[in-house]
DNA sequence: TAATAATGGTTTCAATTGTAACTAAATAGC
DNA sequence: GCTATTTAGTTACAATTGAAACCATTATTA
């Protein structure tokens, strides 16, 4: 007994976990920029570059956007502008001077510590509709679901480039 | 006792939720546009405009956007490029004549037809590293954040509008 | 060690997107 | 019924982003 083809076989969008990503990401992050990009006038890719120099002093720009999952592009643009602000300090490196050494500077510092507590408040709120174990299945799923994406990215992409 | 504030007591990034989600959605976002945008020269927001009018033929452009979750200028373009390339058709609605009816046109319907099973198959694969409790689980997080999500982004709103 | 390739990062140019202003039609207030 | 508002959608302009070309330095290799 075959059926017709019916829209209900096809995607609803509603329902469909890409495009429900996509949607809360989109809402979350403009929430959050709303909050520090006029006070501080600092966007996105500045905040995540602040955001891993904090925690890693002296990292070269490639180093910035593998840990990221910015282009260099990107990254390139968000020092230059925060080297214009006084945030971060910029030095060759002495064994390969190509390389660059990137670092928060107080006024950097002083930033990233003011915004830092409001994003992971935000966060905070954020997870307050989720009891503790959701919290943490939440947490498992996104990390394998972030490794599978990867692996079709990259399976895609070979087969792009062979075409 | 008090502590030195530490780094560790900051935002982290690789373990912030905001950060987790958009390089997630970016990720599959960009996988699932590859396997489209070139076979059949479709861009993402005008594959969310046909996604919903194969559900629900003759919406308003208004309709879609709140559908889509897309505003109204990026559903406007969208819309632009669909009747273009005939993939939808437009006409007047009689009662509002400022109002649109947009319907996919069959040649619409058979791109959406086409590209619907990969797009699935693309989830499916995704979904593959989840038991079915944790599909089940996501699926009712996600539901749960993204209402919490609008809930913040309006409260940060009504704040900044009052300034 | 000279020539070639690869790497780190920036710049340029085009395409995409966001914001505000706009047109046209409909509704509300008087 | 005439003006003022609101709503639907488009257009114009500026800002952001992405892809490719580019410069400088280092690594490779013949």
């Amino acid at each position: 007994m075959t059926r017709r083809l019916a829209t209900d076989d096809l995607l609803h969008l509603e329902h469909f976990l890409p495009y429900r990503l996509s949607v809360l990401a989109n809402i979350v992050s403009a929430t959050i920029a709303s909050a520090y990009a006029a006070r501080h006038d600092l966007t996105t890719p500045e905040w995540r570059v602040m955001a891993v120099l904090a925690r890693e002093p002296g990292l070269s720009a490639a180093q910035v956007a593998e840990r990221t999952a910015m282009d260099k592009v990107a990254v390139s643009r968000a020092v230059a502008r925060l080297l214009r602000h006084r945030r971060v300090t910029r030095r060759a490196a002495t064994a390969d001077r190509r390389r660059s050494r990137l670092r928060l500077t107080p006024a950097g510092m002083a930033v990233y510590i003011e915004v830092s507590p409001a994003a992971l408040d935000y966060e905070q709120e954020l997870l307050k509709v989720l009891s503790s174990a959701e919290s943490r299945t939440l947490d498992a799923v996104l990390h394998r679901l972030l490794g599978r994406a990867r692996e079709l990215a990259a399976d895609r992409i070979i087969r792009a480039t062979n075409h």
